[in-house]
DNA sequence: CGAAAATTTGATCGAAGTCAATCATTGTGG
DNA sequence: CCACAATGATTGACTTCGATCAAATTTTCG
């Protein structure tokens, strides 16, 4: 997959771009191969990466009292980011993972300003991301404040019908906000 | 306090504006006084409209099986908008309350996007703006995921110091997901 | 194949929820 | 301007969901 493809992938996905800001945008965008298991960014980083996935999955996650706590996952077509650090400036407190051999965009953060600043479609593109990601905090702060266990689980199953296959259960629980146990004991034959 | 001066201080806390556009944005904004209580959006309701709180306080919240939960505060310099409706286009799930006598200004959704489109810095205003609450989102998914009760009313109390003075408690409850008697139990005088 | 990693299962515990009653504060009509 | 009704907050008794600790079992992969 060409640069172009995925440029035009990213324009269906979110919002279109003008030719001129897509020839800026290719010299800047970093395409990158990179095995499972790689950790993009290390906590206490300051990393003002984003990465844009074409192939594979990652998650974002960090280190409570020794506990590995997942707080994002990213597929095919999304961005993900150290957000703390890529939008205030503070030391990385995630580390980014990769979860399967990924093809991934990178863009630094400099280059995505200095684009917003020059092309209003750009800056569009940008609020069309942030605004897409806000939506989808909005229903997982709704889901974490009502929702009981086995809800917030069927509910990430609705929206992601096949995360099973592709990340470990130890991530989804952390991510739903309960334990492994819990959540095994969850998505057991059912007893009622 | 005049449009002018509220334009101002909009810019001010989140990002300057060409004299172009405040003049455009001058001509949509629509001040509004209104008195504690009042419903500014009702579920159900297709709610195209922003609110800058200039004075007083609001929430956002829903019903569920019965139960007024509380999902977003504003106060002064904030913004206000009944979220899915206003960026998703559905029914809105959340009702929109003032909480205390408020001078608000109103915003059309349609004139955001219009002004979007017409000026680059008013798109940019608008990314700053979603980038804020994207973060506070997030701080607020951390705080549900990982801490205890009573560490959530810690923080909020960090972040809204006199909040306990501006709006009830069963709201604060509710919006940092618990009830209203563990609430009361956590602010009791210390009996450790 | 065999060791390490991932998941399941069991037993117990504790934080917060529910239900119910009481106390405190606020605001309105006589 | 007080009385008392309505609203808001506290307290108590009991329950429950999910956490923790501790194996046991299954899966993955070198």
């Amino acid at each position: 997959m060409t640069l172009d493809e995925i440029i035009d992938k990213i324009e269906r996905q979110y919002a279109p771009l003008s030719e001129d800001c897509k020839s800026e945008l290719i010299k800047v965008a970093k395409p990158l191969m990179v095995p499972k298991n790689t950790i993009l960014v290390k906590e206490g980083q300051y990393s003002n990466k984003a990465f844009f996935i074409v192939k594979g999955c990652a998650r974002a996650f960090y280190l409570k009292d020794g506990k590995d706590i997942t707080d994002w996952f990213a597929f095919e077509n999304d961005f993900i980011s150290s957000i703390n650090s890529f939008f205030s400036n503070m030391p990385s407190p995630h580390y980014i993972e990769v979860l399967e051999d990924a093809f991934l965009i990178e863009l630094k953060r400099e280059d995505i300003d200095r684009l917003s600043d020059q092309f209003h479609d750009f800056e569009r593109l940008n609020k069309v991301i942030i605004t897409k990601t806000m939506l989808q905090q909005q229903e997982r702060i709704v889901s974490l404040q009502f929702q009981s266990s086995r809800q917030r689980y069927a509910r990430l199953i609705e929206i992601y019908p096949n995360i099973t296959q592709r990340v470990l259960l130890s991530h989804i629980a952390s991510y739903i906000g309960i334990t492994l146990e819990t959540l095994s004991r969850i998505r057991r034959p059912n007893l009622t």
